[in-house]
DNA sequence: CATTAATTTGCAAAAAAGTCGCAATTAGAT
DNA sequence: ATCTAATTGCGACTTTTTTGCAAATTAATG
């Protein structure tokens, strides 16, 4: 994936660097981050004003969006770079868990269509009581 | 929808109070805005400080919640207070269309049942490029 | 409607988050 | 290995959000 990442940037006259990198593999290991994470994380590593152009130039590039979940802004990587997911996010003890699911997409599809809309891309967040948190 | 509101507060132990009124009026009426534009638009009639703690509370209470379009973080009332709804936002000239659709609906509730997550509320944004600006 | 206790406001100051210009460094092409 | 353009790191700065506290407001009570 990292890889297809480098070749990305190029395509796009963006040069491969290490800042881009770092920041690129933290997300890939981290689903559903914050921006402050990543600037905690890599802290001596490469400065905050890179890693907010870094942020900013992969949202351009649609190589992360936000999402919010649980009431906090959160960056992940889009489609491109890591599969095709939602998230059912528990009230209670914070996680997320994934879902796809097949349907739900082709539902999508149908409303953008209906309204003349050419979607791009598209998120969802469930709130709610995840299983192990109801038998508290 | 008001004096639903003023209740709801109330159950809370909160003060019915004039920003917090003001607030939300601009929020029945503002469907997905910002927290910079409540303060705009409130300014000389509420201070920043108590619009961000009103804001906070809404958040807490579930007045309000977040969402992103269009790559921002916006807020907007919850279906407590205004009808249930999603959004297509067209990245190109920024404006939001309201969806409202049962199907989609339903299966969201058959996804969060099959995890045995116990939904409490869910948003759905599409991202996209909107009837009219494919047409330039 | 006057009084009171608790909540909430507005202000000012501070902390946190994000942006910008510029000299020094690095990536990628030759 | 050299060159040019892109990018970084730094520091200063702007914007956004949070906080403490005295003054004002709410809602309850007589």
């Amino acid at each position: 994936m990292c890889n297809n990442f480098k070749q990305y940037l190029r395509s796009y006259g963006l040069n491969v660097t290490v800042p881009r990198l770092k920041v690129f593999r933290f997300l890939e290991i981290n689903d559903l981050t914050t921006v402050s994470a990543v600037i905690n994380h890599l802290s001596g590593q490469a400065d905050r004003a890179s890693i907010y152009r870094t942020i900013s130039h992969f949202r351009k590039l649609g190589i992360i969006h936000d999402v919010v979940a649980g009431g906090k802004r959160m960056i992940e990587l889009t489609d491109r770079f890591s599969s095709h997911h939602h998230h059912l996010s528990c009230l209670k003890c914070g996680r997320s868990e994934v879902v796809a699911d097949h349907k739900l997409e082709t539902d999508l599809e149908r409303i953008s269509e209906k309204k003349g809309f050419r979607a791009v891309s598209h998120q969802i967040e469930i709130s709610g009581i995840c299983a192990s948190c109801q038998d508290d």
